[in-house]
DNA sequence: ATGTTC
């Protein structure tokens, strides 16, 4: 870290005290560009290559730090990286990289970095849609959140119910929730309703170790801990209802979201190649303003390396959300006594939130191929594009943003404006205002549970702390970073979703 | 986020 960088680290400090007001070193960092667009100059700290660039609204400004403007600041000086060091606006402090930020790279200039992507590689979202309204879930909620609680483990070092051997697991490295659906979990329209078809083709298997290999085959089909959930939601209003039809989605609707990633498997994968680029780092002699920014030229075996085992983690995750649907949708069946064609339940879509990916974007005028890392934000490819499923085309792909805990999700579809101003990125949930530790100190796991069930949300956890780390006042409110992207045009909002029972790792 | 602070 520089000497400037721990200078203007003190300082911000020292202004915590005046909270509501926005501390005068953020707003002399930032030069606001229009409505929703702050940027982050070059001048800002030596070895900037490109500006740094947040997108947010004035009302939320006082939800950024300076220490997360630096880290913004420390991603552009990283060689190779294209237009801005972007920044969603449920950014908040992260790894090396802020959560919320977007990062592309010049494939022959540029580099991969873990710290771009993230511990829980493809930690993601699928919204599960249903027949029933929410008067047939309603009165039964206490009955099917506690079927749901049982049937899908959750938790810290949570086991599944069965354990893959060595073959089926490599298998889920290769073909991700393709081989889920093939193994009996699933139907086969699953798999067209999600992102990258349910599994990023390019992985490899032997560059996963044989802890990631350990901590992977018993999590199979674990709902994990922290912001993971699954949720039954129903649809309170629509804003969009031509993209609201084409989504199979209307007012009244029963939905299951389930948000969850790649468990030991991912963070391993992580942890394991983070200490060979740490070594590529030296190697190439690569300056980087913070360790945790270890990365390699996107071209050299380290990193290639690294995004093959990547991929692995992220096809691990897809297959993970595909079993848990499975199950919830057993836990249904069995309720309601009908099958799952009866009750409608296909799956809308499944997006990843946490996963670096080589896409085709327009730079300086011209196409190209490049690395795009998204760590908390969400591919938000507009109508039209090739990539969106055919059925979506004319809309655009869905794009899923959990709320924290007892507040709103939304589904938007991608935006006209995504691929010009955040590589088809948006935001990809509420963002943290406070660390978890802090929220475990302040809050009462209890309290909180108690407040919720008033609402009429159950929610149902592993432990109470969980519930206090996750308080819905520990995060930003979903709606107003919605707006933000939404106003943009860089996705635009189709559907809320409001939270009725809520199952807790 | 995480076999919870290498």
């Amino acid at each position: 870290m520089t000497q400037q960088y721990e200078n203007q680290k003190g300082k911000s400090d020292s202004n915590r005290e005046s909270t509501d007001s926005v501390p005068e070193d953020v707003m002399g960092a930032l030069n606001r560009v229009n409505e929703n667009t702050w940027d982050i100059p070059t001048s800002r700290l030596r070895g900037m290559r490109v500006p740094g660039r947040i997108f947010l609204s004035e009302k939320l400004l006082s939800s950024i730090d300076l220490a997360t403007i630096d880290q913004i600041a420390n991603v552009s000086m990283l060689p190779g990286i294209l237009d801005y060091s972007m920044a969603m606006p449920d950014v908040h402090l992260g790894y090396g990289f802020t959560i919320g930020g977007v990062a592309a790279f010049d494939p022959q200039e540029g580099v991969i970095s873990p710290g771009g992507v993230g511990f829980d590689i493809n930690c993601g979202v699928r919204l599960m849609k249903t027949n029933l309204t929410r008067e047939d879930v309603v009165p039964h909620i206490k009955t099917l959140t506690e079927s749901l609680f049982h049937k899908i483990p959750s938790g810290v070092g949570s086991k599944g119910q069965f354990r893959v051997n060595d073959t089926q697991l490599t298998d889920a490295f290769l073909h991700g929730s393709e081989w889920a659906v093939e193994s009996g979990y699933g139907i086969e329209d699953d798999t067209k309703n999600c992102e990258s078809a349910g599994f990023m083709k390019g992985g490899n298997p032997e560059k996963v170790g044989v802890k990631a290999r350990q901590r992977g085959r018993p999590q199979f089909g674990t709902l994990g801990s922290g912001n993971h959930f699954l949720e039954i939601q129903y649809v309170d209003k629509i804003y969009d209802p031509v993209a609201a039809a084409a989504y199979g989605l209307y007012e009244g609707q029963v939905n299951v979201m389930i948000h969850c990633g790649s468990r030991g498997a991912g963070h391993q994968i992580c942890t394991d190649h983070l200490q060979n680029l740490n070594e590529a780092v030296k190697k190439y002699k690569i300056d980087i303003p913070d360790k945790q920014l270890a990365c390699a030229p996107a071209e050299s075996k380290e990193a290639q390396d690294y995004y093959e085992a990547m991929i692995c983690g992220a096809n691990y995750a897809w297959a993970n959300r595909q079993v848990i649907m499975h199950w919830t949708r057993e836990v249904f069946e069995n309720f309601y006594g009908k099958d799952v064609d009866e009750l409608g339940m296909k799956l809308l879509y499944d997006v990843a939130h946490n996963v670096a990916k080589y896409e085709t974007h327009t730079v300086d005028g011209k196409k190209k191929d490049v690395y795009v890392h998204r760590k908390g934000a969400t591919r938000a490819f507009p109508a039209g594009h090739p990539e969106v499923p055919q059925h979506y085309r004319d809309v655009g792909q869905p794009v899923l943003i959990p709320g924290s805990m007892g507040t709103p999700s939304f589904v938007l579809k991608g935006g006209p404006r995504s691929m010009e101003l955040s590589f088809g990125s948006a935001c990809h949930g509420a963002g943290r205002v406070m660390g978890r530790g802090q929220a475990k100190s302040n809050m009462s796991g209890e309290a909180i549970r108690e407040e919720l069930a008033r609402q009429g949300i159950t929610v149902r956890a592993d432990k109470p702390s969980v519930i206090a780390e996750e308080a819905p006042s520990v995060y930003k409110p979903s709606d107003e970073v919605v707006d933000v992207v939404d106003q943009l045009g860089i996705a635009n909002k189709v559907a809320r979703l409001i939270p009725i029972g809520v199952i807790k790792g």
